[in-house]
DNA sequence: CATCAAGCATCAGTGATCCTGATCGATTCT
DNA sequence: AGAATCGATCAGGATCACTGATGCTTGATG
């Protein structure tokens, strides 16, 4: 096969008029550059410059000159391109989020990940957290957002990177009701759930409501299979002294305001949910709320791209504010 | 530089899914594959291949495979250009002819190369013969029909290739008042030269002329710095026992035409010019007619590609034909 | 005409690179 | 558990690329 080295030795000799030259341009010996002139020539089976007076390119050497341009050229590209992916300010960086999370605390990072990284390709897909976790395994996107129970997994924290020395699991998954897979995850936010209840349910005007109040109600939740809430719920339960009574699964969190509104029963549902609220349904606070975690999971063997570090650390800030706000949020809610 | 071997290689492996068969496909031990990789990947600087489950392209992996395809398609365009250009199916073919022969000859020649040779760029630029000579010296064309006279050079002929064994050079220039450019000639024709007369004139009855019977003329003549012309024309006067008296010189066998219309003189024209010849003139044969000699030039040094040697053959015959229709079209005026 | 400089070709030597074959560890399938 | 598959790694040998020296040709100069 050609050799791109060889092409642009070639180019530089055409374009410098003189072996010497392109040696001198290109950091080499006179001798190297001749060898390598020869050593086309035998592969193209064809002279390719013209010694005889000066050196000039022959028919067959302007041939291979007009695609030697172009194949450089191209390898250039690729380069630059690698180079920027290198250095994190472009190439592919895929999300998957679950839907929550996507329609919510996703939208703000990745408005300000693109003001900084304009260049890179970022996709985002709204996967259910089993198919997040999946795609993530897979290797089809580099940074995942799932909820978690948080009882069933560590502390969560900034993974060690890989390649460095000392590399500490104390942070990374792995303590006490660890998980099996190799993720490393960073801590978003804790995502508390309060209890949502029709507009005129006898303690919709209570301001703080104890899970035990509720002990008699049908509840309305998120599947199993998809968020931890209904395992959490379940505890939470467990705890206040009853078994609860469940009325409907959902996959929607809109689908279950509305369940909610009609009357079917009352929601725990995550305060994440609740950037929109119909007027027909209340939010409380309980006593002693339940959370699910909020994590950014990366494929901890995987190599880390700059944006990739970039976008989790966004993701961090935009977390934290996210919660700031929505304290402020449930404090208006009381008044 | 990345390297176009790597880049098939890691193709190879994206396509087929691992490296034993990437190895198997391409020809080399897995042990081979798996090295190239990871010096790709050191060149890198980032993953290309996720090996943890399978093996897959990683972002900066399919970023690069997005090049791969392009850079490798490009550099077996290249090597296919090669190859016909190397065949004499393709490439460029660059000639150069004197302006008669580019308005005879040479047409004839090309519309028969055409079509045996569609995919071969052919340029043809006219020439005077000294431009044509410049240009073949310089490298900027692969043939050239050049004019000359027949007493100052050799007796022409295919020239001996230079690499081949046993090619006799007995057909070879370097004869007797050889010439001393080192360009290889091939006879393609001898062109007679003839008196052209005004429809008028004196002897215009006549069916052949001796040179002497016009030693009372004024001539017209092409440039002697263009076409031997002059040189034949004052050697056949020296020999006829005059000095011709000169009227004009012109570069252009029409214009000639016209002034001999005009009855500003005689002239001695080539064969060759007489495609076209106007009414009010007669062409006239002399009875020891000079000639001139028409011969395609090639740079003996240069790498001859099968497309020129087709081309020369094709002049070649088309020459012969060519004479063989002028000895009739001569045969004819005298009826 | 002799000399000199510039430029390419060639050769031997050396260091880098590439490939093979063997082996190891991990994973998957039976 | 055992076999099979796959990639990583290592040692060794072949090849390749480059350097530095030398030779030859050409064109300019005194």
């Amino acid at each position: 096969m050609l050799d791109a080295r060889r092409l642009r030795i070639l180019r530089e000799v055409a374009r410098r008029g003189s072996f010497s030259a392109a040696a001198t341009a290109l950091g080499y010996t006179q001798s190297a550059i001749s060898q390598q002139v020869a050593a086309l020539e035998r592969e193209a089976g064809v002279p390719l410059l013209d010694r005889h007076r000066g050196v000039r390119p022959t028919g067959a050497g302007e041939v291979l000159l007009r695609h030697a341009d172009g194949i450089l050229a191209r390898i250039a590209d690729a380069e630059s391109e690698l180079r920027a992916l290198r250095e994190g300010d472009a190439g592919p960086l895929r999300m998957v989020a679950f839907p929550t999370a996507g329609a919510s605390l996703v939208p703000l990072a990745i408005a300000r990940f693109r003001a900084r990284f304009p260049r890179v390709e970022l996709t985002l897909r709204p996967l259910e957290v089993p198919d997040g976790r999946a795609a993530l395994e897979a290797g089809d996107c580099d940074l995942a957002l799932l909820v978690e129970d948080p009882e069933e997994s560590g502390p969560g924290g900034w993974p060690a990177s890989p390649p460095a020395a000392g590399r500490s699991s104390e942070h990374a998954g792995g303590g006490p009701g660890g998980r099996d897979d190799p993720f490393a995850r960073v801590h978003l936010l804790d995502d508390r759930m309060d209890v949502m209840l029709p507009a005129d349910h006898r303690l919709a005007g209570r301001r703080r409501i104890r899970l035990e109040e509720l002990r008699d109600e049908h509840w309305i939740l998120g599947r199993r299979d998809y968020v931890p809430d209904e395992a959490i719920f379940d505890r939470a339960c467990r705890r206040a002294g009853f078994e609860p009574q469940m009325a409907f699964e959902s996959d929607d969190y809109l689908a279950i305001q509305g369940f909610v509104a009609a009357g079917v029963g009352v929601a725990l549902v995550p305060d994440m949910a609740l950037v929109s609220v119909r007027e027909d349904v209340v939010v409380r606070d309980l006593q002693h709320p339940p959370s699910r975690r909020v994590v950014a999971a990366l494929d901890e063997q995987a190599w880390r791209s700059p944006a990739v570090d970039a976008m989790v650390e966004l993701l961090v800030e935009t977390a934290s504010e996210f919660a700031r706000r929505r304290v402020a949020a449930r404090r208006d809610r009381h008044r």
